[in-house]
DNA sequence: TAAAAAAAGTGTTATAAAGTGCGTTAAAAG
DNA sequence: CTTTTAACGCACTTTATAACACTTTTTTTA
């Protein structure tokens, strides 16, 4: 599941996912999808329900009286939003308000959906060009020192 | 159970929880929900019955003489409220005063309801939104150096 | 101490907003 | 030219919330 794809959201603020993922939605048997905040950037990430319950089960785990830890629990996990997800159907997932804001999409009815293999980001197009094109973003977030504990997981 | 809401309070301080919950709760058969202080930042804490079990029984078993787990006691398994909670209904679970002030949502009417996995979270909307940026609050207490007995345990 | 008043808690209903499902049209792909 | 896909519009359903009525508990005061 990769590539770049630039898609409409409805007046629900509803997208679809493309046809050519459909295959590996249902080869995999997914039947949910979870979006949640990126912790770094202004932007979100689409995981597939089985992909959603190792990392959520992982991260709820960990020692959360560590700042930087807890941090990513209530960004990641405080965020996520559940969607149940007929892949056999129209594949549409709706995207909140809440999430809509951090990505900067409110006011957007296109999105762009990359596709990184086990996960998808949405990002709002102007700030995906610039990132593209090696710009950086006022809000993004790099300089976070990762705990021990955390250092091997992938988000 | 991920997630953020914002949801009101009505004139005496109950609030629903939201539709998207029910079935989680249904399914692991909950009728009561406990609600307590969180014990290093001004919020609440929601259980599910059967979690709070498990905590409040592994917490009152410990040697109380050691303040750190004395402390803990009395923020934790002393302002508990146990709220009778019908899953087919209308989840309808009151604040006490009392939690209200801790939360600072005295004068409030919205809440902040923060899914975190397998409990809830309950922030005044100003204070949440400024830990998501990164800021800290005055009566955040991150300091509390934990004893052995209770660092496995997550509340 | 008992009655009255006030406060706190519980339950019901109505309605506006949010979310969902599906048919139609337009565009793209084969 | 046919088939598939994306986008849009509309109708229906569900949900959240405020308003209201009623019951129980607590406080006041006669």
């Amino acid at each position: 599941m990769f590539g770049f794809n630039n898609i409409s959201l409805d007046k629900k603020s509803r997208f679809s996912f493309p046809a050519k993922y459909r295959d590996a939605f249902v080869n995999s048997n997914e039947n949910q999808i979870v979006i949640t905040k990126d912790p770094q950037y202004p932007a979100l990430k689409v995981y597939l329900g089985s992909e959603w319950d190792q990392i959520s089960t992982k991260l709820s785990s960990l020692q959360g009286l560590d700042p930087v830890v807890r941090n990513l629990q209530w960004t990641i996990l405080g965020n996520a939003s559940v969607c149940d997800f007929e892949p056999t159907g129209r594949m549409q997932v709706l995207i909140s308000a809440d999430l809509k804001k951090y990505a900067q999409i409110e006011e957007a009815n296109r999105i762009c959906l990359i596709g990184m293999g086990n996960k998808f980001e949405i990002w709002n197009q102007e700030n995906w060009e610039q990132r593209q094109t090696g710009g950086s973003l006022a809000t993004e977030i790099l300089d976070i020192v990762l705990p021990e504990s955390i250092k091997d997981m992938s988000f």
